[in-house]
DNA sequence: CATATATGCGCAAACGGTTGCGCAAAAACC
DNA sequence: GGTTTTTGCGCAACCGTTTGCGCATATATG
């Protein structure tokens, strides 16, 4: 087993104090040139590297955010990452990854954990359908900066990132309407989000606008499983009021609902349009994609909350003052979607 | 800002020492029970959690696992940091993620912070097509454990966790073979990566044992980009021999081709079945899907490289034997696609 | 009752750096 | 040449926790 190579031990090869090594480090000009270059030649030849953990001590820093997640493995939370490490490599933070898999227990624990380990911030997207807060209320006593990410619940004085997705079904929809889709269904998530809520206002407040009804029976909500898509789809279908269009709770409820819609014979985009949200990979997969898709900047979303929680880390004090940042949604328009409407 | 909670404070106001704190924390026997009640109930209402950093200086420890991958939003590679994840967190680890994006550059600037970091343990999974490696023989020189994940340059004195692709491709051949398909064609990657070469030796050797010949117009290389791969799908179609089958290099490669098929007026599975690699949930939404995919276990590598790491890390010293623990691969057969053929 | 053992706790060093302060010697000033 | 300033460096404390050792006092042993 060698030795770790510190300061102490150049400075005893070198004669000099322990100070003087860490001094002439740091390029501190109280050394002598002649001392600086020595430290620096030894330290070199060494390999001399800095304890971090010894700095962290000192510093009462430990240069970590900490990332919680529901699930690593869905692409809207990795290009979340994605974004976050990207800024935080840059600006010499370490990235800690934590998933929640969408329960509340384990977001608990890991919480606890960040207690202890004194990460400099915190940067979560919550586990779905939660009202439990305590444990991001009790980082938060403990002065450790958070910052909310997508998934925004009321009520945490803490810094929020997300996207306006109010706007973006309002947009989506508007458009929908612009191409003369006049029985627009709202194929929406489960009551209990958020989420869920934001699309249907934007719904109903573009359907208004443009004199359309506001009919019951083309709102359906699902619970996300396939199953519960196809179901809830079919219906639809075979409802009273065919819908000509569906503004689809994301891609992924897009993708099955196509499904139910082939096996009835309909086809995509030409018997009935398909508006979805998130712009996930998943859609330039999908043959056809849906005619458009409300692009959420989940990349964008993580750059600004590193931004956000490393510039509370500087300011001097707690300005007390809660940042939210609202990134605009954006509508993409398929190109093939669209050659194969035209077609 | 409010004072830390520390071993110092709680001892101040029993009026006894850090030491005895320290050790009543622990439950430690030469403690008197009275002592010990007092100090723990007096940490639960200051709410003390302990200094992970000063352990960690102490102990010459940091608790922290760093994951180097060339991209999080790949699925594969989400899945393997899920793995690691999962089982890191259950040991008490903290997983620090890192992207190289295939660039060699980057994993340099990476592992030269990791040197400083003092990182416990890194797993990588090293940028493609490189040829220098003296960045992770720092880390090892270090005496930091490395363990070589799924691309396994070879030269590296680490332990290696993979899926044996050659086997896999074998076992694909196979199957197609035993199936009835007489003209297989190998839609391979790059020349420079060894998963390339791992397949084309599978595939040759099974094409052999069933006495079919090997005919290099059925083989292809494409750069994994969609233009190339179009390409060279096309040409495999408009060849003298067009081929019945395709073993295609990954999930991507298998989708691209397929649409070449498509605008070619082929019937997937029908008139040309497909076999692809890594059985990503992006089959899954493909319509069809590949008649089969060789799933190589991303969360599995993740959990088994932590498993290997942590038990160097417990190991009296180093037994300077390094493992190389190779994966069986697994043809997942598409009940849908098989569907769809019948049909 | 004397010796041996057990009990309860504090002292101080250590982990690897950083930094305010002070002290001596050299250089600059009048 | 005496005073001030600058230069170069070391002392020691500190960050928060752990732990070997030692010192009392209390209890057990013969």
């Amino acid at each position: 087993m060698k030795e770790l190579v510190t300061i102490k031990a150049i400075a005893r090869q070198l004669g000099v104090s322990p100070s003087t090594v860490s001094r002439a480090l740091q390029d501190h000009p109280r050394i002598s040139l002649h001392t600086r270059e020595a430290v620096h030649a030894l330290a070199r030849q060494l390999n001399y590297f800095p304890s971090t953990t010894a700095r962290n001590l000192k510093s009462g820093k430990t240069g970590i955010i900490a990332v919680v997640l529901p699930e690593i493995r869905e692409n809207f939370f990795s290009e979340i990452i994605n974004g976050i490490e990207e800024l935080a490599f840059d600006r010499g933070y370490t990235v800690a990854l934590y998933q929640s898999h969408d329960k509340v227990e384990r977001e608990e624990r890991i919480f606890t954990g960040l207690a202890s380990q004194r990460v400099d911030g915190i940067l979560v997207s919550v586990a779905k359908e939660t009202q439990r807060f305590g444990h991001i209320q009790a980082v938060i006593d403990r002065q450790i900066p958070v910052v909310l990410l997508d998934r925004i619940p009321p009520g945490i004085a803490a810094h929020r990132v997300g996207c306006d997705m109010e706007r973006g079904a309002y947009e989506a929809t508007k458009w929908l309407a612009g191409r003369g889709y006049k029985r627009i269904a709202l194929l929406n998530g489960p009551i209990a989000l958020v989420a869920s809520e934001d699309r249907y206002r934007g719904y109903v407040k573009a359907l208004l606008e443009e004199n359309l009804p506001v009919e019951n029976a083309l709102i359906k909500r699902v619970d996300l499983t396939t199953p519960d898509v196809i179901d809830k789809m079919t219906q639809l279908i075979q409802s009273a009021i065919r819908p000509d269009a569906v503004l689809a709770f994301n891609d992924y409820v897009a993708l099955d609902a196509m499904r139910a819609c082939r096996a009835q014979h309909l086809r995509i985009n030409v018997d009935i349009g398909f508006v979805s949200f998130a712009n996930l990979p998943l859609t330039t997969y999908m043959d056809p994609p849906p005619l458009a898709s409300v692009e959420q900047h989940p990349f964008r979303m993580g750059t600004t909350a590193v931004e956000i929680l490393l510039a509370t880390l500087v300011e001097d004090n707690e300005s007390a003052e809660f940042q939210t940042i609202m990134l605009k949604p954006e509508l993409v328009v398929s190109q093939a979607a669209m050659r194969v409407q035209e077609a």
